[in-house]
RNA sequence: CGCGGGAUGGAGCAGUCCGGUAGCUCGUCAGGCUCAUAACCUGAAGGUCGUAGGUUCAAAUCCUACUCCCGCAC
């Protein structure tokens, strides 16, 4: 589909909005500017880092901004000054005031990773995942003030499988996104597509993954710990602690990607069942470790893992 | 200057404190056993020990600088 180039501007930080801002160029649209979260000191030093998109938008010659609030009447005019048709908004992580949602002609649409009003907020990939939802996609929605409220112009949808981590269906749902979006806003823009309001019912919120979501509870069953693994993978990293033989010190684990398995009746949870990393959990249930890491080393294969640092059974995981 | 761990045949690790023949678990290759095998047995190849200097009769090991990777914290 071929529509006339809007002039609009870009606001998001993480790499899944990197892949919508692509894909909005290549539909030839004109991207004035480009908002992103201001670089924060990130990493092991002290370094400041730009997001993602901020290099990106670099490397296009594109303007780049990075206030770090949308609040002041001088961001608010500079915003206004772009006399845009619409703006783009994809993990941006900022609130936009009522009179930036206004400014463009046809409004601000969002890229949101769920099919709402499931999952509104900030980590949708990862609590899908951890949830057991059979299904999540992306939503291309009108912006309002609440939080991920507005009314919503078209979706994609896929299967999360029994193997998807966050960083699996992330990808995914960043392709789909790239695709969702130019349609969305040609839609928008010919009036081709309706902006739907949400319904009421079903409405969850994906809070943010803090530090007290990342520790593994071996007392819940294997499909609730096999879930855990699966939707922290790779980027926060569910963990336990292990003390290896001969050692008094813990050591903690990172859990990667894990498989069902069959467990044993009366194991305590936590109990390592064979010498291959199956873990017990509650009522019987457990699951098997396929990829591992520990501190300073990088992610591996549980066989790999087992040759230089093999865990027996009978162990006990924390 | 946020705290800390790491770099050793293709992979994962030990050895480093207390300098003195390069070790383990796998993988690869060859042969053997077997109805057969990702199983088992035997043998072989493969490493300037991250880089650059320094100390020493001698450095993976001690000293200095640097590069890259990672965990925590944020």
């Amino acid at each position: 589909m071929t529509v006339r180039p809007l002039r609009i501007a870009f606001m998001g930080s993480p790499d899944i909005a990197v892949g919508v801002l692509k894909a909005l160029q290549e539909a030839g649209h004109d991207i004035a500017c480009v908002y992103s979260q201001p670089p924060r000191k990130a990493g092991r030093g002290k370094k400041l880092k730009p997001t993602p998109v901020h290099a990106y938008a670099e490397t296009q010659d594109i303007e780049v901004r990075t206030p770090k609030s949308l609040k002041s009447d001088e961001a608010k005019a500079e915003f206004a000054a772009l006399d845009l048709d619409a703006a783009v908004v994809v993990a941006y992580g900022l609130i936009l005031p009522q009179a930036v949602l206004d400014a463009p002609r046809l409004g601000c649409l969002n890229m949101h990773a769920s099919i709402l009003p499931r999952w509104r907020g900030a980590a949708p990939i990862q609590r899908a995942i951890m949830a057991g939802d059979a299904e999540t996609g992306v939503d291309a929605m009108m912006m309002e003030a609440g939080l991920d409220t507005g009314p919503v112009l078209a979706s994609r949808r896929t299967e999360i499988t029994s193997t998807d981590t966050a960083g699996t269906l992330h990808d995914r749902l960043a392709d789909l996104a790239a695709e969702l979006a130019p349609f969305a806003l040609a839609g928008l823009a010919d009036g081709s597509l309706t902006p739907m309001t949400q319904p009421e019912e079903g409405v969850t919120y994906a809070h943010k993954i803090t530090a007290d979501d990342l520790a593994i509870d071996w007392n819940r069953s294997a499909a609730e710990v096999d879930r855990h693994i699966r939707g922290l993978s790779p980027s926060h990293g569910a963990y336990c602690f292990w003390t290896p033989q001969g050692e008094t010190a813990q050591v903690r684990l990172k859990l990667h990607v894990s498989a069902w398995a069959d467990g044993e009746p009366n194991a305590a949870p936590g109990t390592v069942l064979d010498d291959a990393l199956k873990i017990a959990c509650a009522d019987g249930t457990a699951i098997r470790l396929l990829t591992l890491q520990r501190p300073g080393k990088g992610p591996m294969e549980a066989s790999v893992f087992l040759n230089g640092r093999p865990i027996a059974a009978g162990e006990v995981l924390s």
